[in-house]
This record gives C-alpha cells, structure tokens and sequence, in this order.
DNA sequence: GCTTGTGTTTGAGCGCACTCACACCTCTAC
DNA sequence: GTAGAGGTGTGAGTGCGCTCAAACACAAGC
C-alpha cells in the first residue's frame, strides 16, 4: 500500500519533463484556424517534419492535399489537423501501415467507427506499456547515475 | 538523502510493470546467480530477443561470451548483466553507436567515469522527454477514444 | 531576360538494427 | 554409425521510414 504511494509519486516525479515537445507550435496548431492556409515549407516547419515527409505520406495516400494554380500544395485547417494526428500517432510508435488502415477505415465513412475504436483501444495499450517500459528504463538509469555519482568507484 | 530512499523506492517499483516485461525473468536476473551459465537459446529466451541479436551484439563488439569446449557460447552472469543494462537502453532508443561508445568507455577503466555519466544523464534526460511525448499521445488517443464512445457519430 | 528561390513528380538510395542463408561442426540418442 | 537438434562464423538480405537526386515548372526581383 505504502509502495503504491511511493510508485506514485516516482512516476509522478519521472513523468514531469525539462525538454518536451513545443508548447507554442501545439497551442497554434489547436487554435482551429480556418485561415489556415499554408504552403509545405511552413506547414513542415510547423509540424517539425521534413517536407520531403510530406509528400511521403501524401504520395502513400495518407492525406489529400489541395493545389494552388501553380500546382503547390496548400495545406488548410483540416488537413493540417489530421497531419498532427498522424505524426502524434507516428512518432508514438504506431506504424505506418496501421496509419494507412485508419484513413482508410475514415474514408470508408461511419460504420467503421467501431474498427477505428478498436484501433485506437489497442494503441492506447501499446502506449501504456511503452510508457511503463520507458519508466522501468528510467529508474535503472537513474540508479546507475547514483552509484555513479555517490561512489567514484562503485 | 531522501532523495536516495525515493529513489530506491522507484526501482523497486517502477520495476512492477502493469503489461510490461516478465517479473519472472528479471527476479531471477537480479538474483545475480554466480552458477548462471546459459546457451544462447536460453539466454536469449530469458532476455526476450532472437538469438541472432546476441550474436549480432558480440560481432560488433558489445560484449564479450565465453566458449565451451565445442566452441558454444556460455552466458555466465556478468555477460547476462551487462545484455540486460545493453537490452534495456537500446529498447529505450539509445542507438548501438551510442551502447559502442558506452562500452568502450567501460573497457577503458575508471577514468572514463564521467563521460559514462555524462551518456547516461542524457540518456535519462531523453528518456524523460520520451515519456512526455509518449504521455501527450496517450491523452490524445485517450481523447479521442472518449469522443467516440460517448457519442455515436461525433 | 536571366538568376534565384521554391515548388513539382518519380524513382532510387540510405541508415538502422536486425534477420537469414549457407556451409560447416559437435554432441546425444537410437 | 547415422539422424537430428542445436550450435558456429560470415556475408547477404530485409523492412521500415524516410530522404535525396534529377529534371522540370513557375514567379519575383534585378
């Protein structure tokens, strides 16, 4: 029960980040602008991608994204809404084959909802225990560091 | 001083995973038994990877197996020790440059000390940052997750 | 009008961390 | 003594997710 307390209050302590992801970009990038209206160079900035990544993931069908008369790629509030999706779930380990299913499940309309759920159920616990495998890593770094630092010569 | 016991408190726990890696494995790892003398089938069992990666991880370097008279790896418990701190890092995303780089600090003797720790402090500073991320994605997907299951068609 | 900058498409290339194929070896059990 | 399971070293292959190269198009500024 006191362990409990104590496992608490250690994740609550190693969960709290110095160095995590920009907090401005995200607050700009929920701010649902409809004026939204970018060209690749800016949306990638923004997204901390490669354009190149991009055109990727246009190219693999994970996104449609509109022209302007020269034939540049404009990226409004929706697209942009579901990039971040996309890259969130990217970079949070799921693969981009499961991504592909997922836009295809939404453009299959809504009978799919319960599939998509599914999908998302299942990275929720892929994330959960990645989370606790990155938190179990953290503790033996941290103990490794003390007897680093509390002995010269462990 | 406090410090020391949360710390230790930490490890203990954090070490009890919710869906995480085999508590069997890892008591019967930290039991540090000096009559521990595995085949690479076993060994690689225990530490949950394919036996090609331990062979990989000796070819370029990592560690170091004893042979037995036929020549077959024998893993006693400083070579499972040292698999399981080289595992864990790299499936915290430490990259194998890095775990090369560590190691051969390590060969280096004891002067190497506060690089070791200098890798491991940024380790435990990425591991952190990690986590957040990670942390960011699952309330995203926990959101998203909610808003399809309290309503129909959202 | 020509450079510079930014974009376009498409196919190819890359880096990482394995993972496998192959040819050979060495026990054990029958 | 022979089959089969499990090992060995080494070079090659794989899968993923980008990332780049090449050849071209347009638009603005000097």
């Amino acid at each position: 029960m006191k362990e409990d307390d104590a496992l608490q209050a250690a994740l609550r302590l190693a969960v709290d980040p110095p160095g995590g992801v920009s907090i401005g970009a995200l607050r700009e990038l929920a701010r649902d602008d409809d004026a939204t209206d970018w060209d690749i160079a800016t949306t990638a900035a923004h997204l901390g991608v490669n354009p190149h990544t991009l055109r990727y993931y246009e190219r693999i069908g994970l996104v449609r994204v509109a022209r302007d008369a020269a034939g540049h790629r404009r990226y409004d509030a929706p697209a942009v809404r579901r990039l971040v999706f996309l890259i969130r779930m990217r970079t949070s380990g799921m693969p981009i084959s499961d991504l592909r299913q997922y836009v295809d499940l939404v453009d299959a309309g809504q009978d799919t909802v319960s599939e998509r759920l599914d999908m998302l159920l299942e990275h929720r616990d892929t994330l959960r225990s990645q989370v606790a495998h990155l938190q179990l890593a953290l503790a033996a770094t941290e103990y490794k560091i003390a007897t680093y630092q509390e002995a010269p010569r462990p």
